[in-house]
DNA sequence: CATGAATGAGCCTTCATTCAT
DNA sequence: AATGAATGAAGGCTCATTCAT
């Protein structure tokens, strides 16, 4: 959880790390554009000298809070999706609820990616391309984990993962945009919608 | 397909819908942010001048593409949902398919759309509001439909209307993103899945 | 007098007439730099592109203002000192009454004088020196009419004329500056203060 | 004499003096509406953008330049005014002609207050209220002193700051438009001909 | 002749970035 | 290492002026 005194699990204590979480609250605020460096450098309480010794530009500063952001959310699920003695299904849903509650807990995160996708596609495009692909360490747990059970034998597995995928993203969007409800009882919703009670 | 004299159905003769035009396009390419006035009065072979006789500034630009996309979209929609013989149900899946051939057709769109939501928030949680809500004309539309009918006695309507709208909204993220596929079949896809072969 | 109807006695039924009159007026209220061409078509009630059948420039319409109310002045003052039958100094005096008077009345053509001075500044010093110096009619018609008389023995006519113009000058420069009060009245109390009850 | 190395008794390592003098100089030279702010950047041998650090805008630029001539020579009246043990009305031209003095050797002040009366009229109308008005330090050193003194018993004291303040404008306006002859002369001539030689 | 539409040159202002201390 | 001061490159916007109708 983000606490006042941690981003990611790190100390706010390290110069780097204050610059980023500062840097993610003030472009979730504004955005990246409307967000100048000096802002920057007021929140986290240094000169923008300063910035410029941890950071070689504006553009990197976004580049490492998404890239920061996304690696954590990358072992959360690695480490829910491979370890456990739940069925593979179980444990694609208890990832999932896993990055539901971080992000909701990492709300402004999310805005910057919403608001930002311009700035930083590349990043957001390797990404996706990481877990949606079966030479990614996500996809291959999810398959390999599938193909020993035979819980889903109507869908081929890369269209669940799709699937599970693209409706988390699209109930991410919208809870961004409406700004009220929670990710967790959505995501939790989606999967007992697409999974148990209405199936036979 | 959008041909090259007009967009959104009015011609290019219109010096409004050219400079509309020609920055959507250029918007998509690079970003709101990269592109320059004098950009968009190239591409549209005007001055920069001619295009602050139409619009206010360079913001304004950018909310009519979105305002008169998503204008586009919402006649296109309620037309679809409110009229022919088929099920409540078949018109929904209709009326998705339609949006999903219009983005298909209008990737630039799409692109200004992910690309620069951050500057144009409001406009985009208007209509997400807008199609939401039981109040609007398209949540109303369907909902009415519904209750007529008997098809979906499980799950309530608004839960129905968040359901297919997340899911396309995930969809079209992700089409945009891997940059390949077709979005009409990833919905026609995700229509047969929810409410078809895979059910009871 | 500035009727409604004319502008230093010339009917504004004539194009060029409406239009130096407006931009006067504009000058005036807020001044030449922050008038615009368009300002000037709108309040004369005739398009750009018509002050540009009538005027080279913007500058030369600021020009012509400048002109023509200083020509209309200069008459006034040299028809006043050259005729009547009072002495020299009263004709002077008659005559700075009525430049003071039609000043009153025009006051508009005063604040233009004084705010854009900077864009006028060669007009303003020809009429300056035209009035001032011996070889000018106005001050050839005094020190003439001055030298057949023997009313101010101890000054020089030269010294005459710009103790009555540089007063005069801060006179109606005080008058423009406190928005109240009397140009005649304080013109008048001037030569009564100079010349009759506070001198032997 | 205003040297190379001050201004306004400031000395010229100040960036912000620096600014202003060049400012002044160019303003004067050409005029407020002609000077580039990159102009007064080169004249000042600093960066656009210093420029904008210590200044608001350039119309601030003009309204520091005024203001700041205006203090220096209100404070330069008052002392003169209110110390020494000349009888008033010798206080008074003392004072008129400290005033004359300094112009004299800041004339571009002079000609930016005359050209860009326009854009400033808001501050010369402030000062010359301050100076003409009984309830103004000025005016109030003024008549207490006179009203002392028996010195000008047929006219009234504020009669008397108005007639010396409406010549002394008249003066400088003329002093400037003719680009000769000195301020100072001028001013020691009427106070001469206004109450000395010349009256009984 | 009158005009609405179009323009291009140019200005003010901003802001990411650097450097001397 | 940290900073305050300085900057240059660039961009949004304006407005006097022109031209086709």
């Amino acid at each position: 959880m983000t606490s006042n005194d941690t981003w990611l699990g790190k100390a706010l204590t390290d110069r780097k790390t204050q610059i980023l979480c500062a840097a993610q609250n003030l472009f979730a605020a504004s955005s990246f554009r409307n967000t100048e460096v000096s802002d920057i450098a007021n929140a986290a309480s240094v000169s923008k000298a300063t910035i410029y010794k941890h950071f070689a530009s504006k553009d990197e500063i976004l580049l490492k809070v998404v890239e920061e952001n996304f690696q954590f959310i990358r072992d959360m699920v690695i480490l829910r999706l491979l370890t456990g003695s739940e069925t593979p299904l179980e444990r694609l849903k208890a990832a999932a609820i896993d990055v539901a509650r971080h992000l909701e807990q990492n709300k402004s995160f999310v805005h910057v990616l919403i608001k930002d996708a311009g700035e930083c596609m590349p990043e957001i495009q390797k990404i996706h391309h990481a877990i949606m692909h079966s030479n990614s360490t996500v996809a291959e747990g999810l398959f390999k984990s599938l193909s020993k059970d035979g819980s889903i034998p109507e869908t081929r597995s890369s269209d669940l993962l799709k699937i599970v995928s693209d409706i988390c993203i699209g109930a991410t969007y919208s809870w961004v945009l409406g700004d009220k409800g929670s990710l967790v009882d959505s995501v939790e919703f989606y999967f007992k919608f697409l999974f148990q009670e209405y199936r036979c």
